[in-house]
DNA sequence: GATATATTATACTGCGCAGTACAATATGCC
DNA sequence: GGCATATTGTACTGCGCAGTATAATATATC
């Protein structure tokens, strides 16, 4: 079956990638959940078997925190990449942009996997829920550093509390993945994102 | 057993109160959500086995749908309630308000029961799903309606648009929900609250 | 007291779930 | 070619789930 070509490893080849894999169930959590993913589910959007699932990803808890990684590294990658822009304004003009793509993408799933994955669940999902809740206050924390980093050089006025502020964008992005679940368009959450800037401390 | 009294029906009579049972319900689904919650879960707290609970409430749908019913008239009544308020700045500053001590009353489980209970699902809560995805517009239109009356008063400037100062508002109130559900106290939603008010058109 | 009726308690059913045993298969290495 | 090794396909296991059959019990009606 294999035409010359070799792999360097022993045994025989792996018949997917794992990324390409890793993508696909994403996906599948993204649009159901971490406990509404059935793992029929999962191989079948996978285009592989269970043995091969285990043995490429351990169980289920572990496909998903890999899933998890990857939507971090990619999808979500924006909400590091704002942080970079240098002025605070354009930090978080550029999250509410970014993220209303992203929430509204034809390509992917409505809204957004952490919050939408485990924001409650069974006794069995548990240990998920916590770490997705560790995981968006930790995306809170990265703001408001970069608030308090943009007062200090004078880009944020003296009575601005960047606390409040990085905890009322994350509020507003929130409630967009909520919105973009519920099937909110893009132009709606732009307009809300326009909204929301009017609250800026000038 | 029974001391003399009479029930006025035929046949054994029930042994726990309907809307207690109901509440205990609610709770639950609140807590984990409608896929999270299983039927030992309810029965458990409901204190009731489970043909009682076939008896008096239906199959697991049924029951989720008369806990949110109930839900609306409890806990949630406030969304109805604060659009009597006069103004337009009243209806909004008090369902802010509201929807803030409910979120974080330590007599219920943290967050909203409409936003967690099923934000997303396997196939077989879809058409649960879709019931909260309709109700939560329900709010956002009723707000809406109020907003364009206020307009029409005059209680709104002229430039202000009703449609997307309800999305905006009902937005952050979705985000709260998110926010409360990961442990946000009171306070911290309040001071959200107050940033998200400074964006009232003047 | 006898009967009809409604609720309660226990135990069951069938199904979908996550996870796995096992044999077949495809590769690298010698 | 022959062996070691890794992946694949099929079929299985045990468990928790929603829903139910059945019998016992507590009431109203006669």
């Amino acid at each position: 079956m294999n035409k010359g070509k070799t792999t360097g490893r022993r045994g025989r080849p792996r018949a997917f990638n794992l990324d390409e894999a890793l993508d696909k169930a994403l996906l599948v959590f993204w649009q159901k959940g971490y406990e509404g993913a059935s793992l029929d589910d999962l191989t079948r959007a996978m285009g592989i078997n269970r043995p091969s699932l285990y043995a490429a990803f351990g169980n289920k808890e572990s496909l998903f925190r890999k899933a998890l990684d990857r939507y971090e590294r990619g999808p979500s990658s924006f909400a590091r990449e704002a942080l970079k822009e240098p002025t605070a304004r354009g930090v978080v003009e550029l999250l509410l942009q970014e993220a209303i793509k992203m929430h509204t993408d034809p390509q992917t799933p409505p809204g957004c996997l952490m919050v939408q994955a485990a924001l409650v669940s069974g006794e069995g999902a548990d240990t998920i829920r916590q770490e997705l809740n560790a995981r968006r206050a930790a995306d809170e924390l990265g703001l408001r550093r970069r608030l308090i980093r943009a007062k200090a050089e004078g880009d944020l006025p003296h009575n601005a509390n960047p606390a409040d502020l990085a905890r009322y964008v994350v509020t507003i992005m929130r409630g967009m993945a909520v919105q973009a679940a519920s099937g909110a368009s893009r132009n709606e959450l732009r307009r809300v994102a326009h909204m929301a800037l009017r609250a800026w401390p000038e």
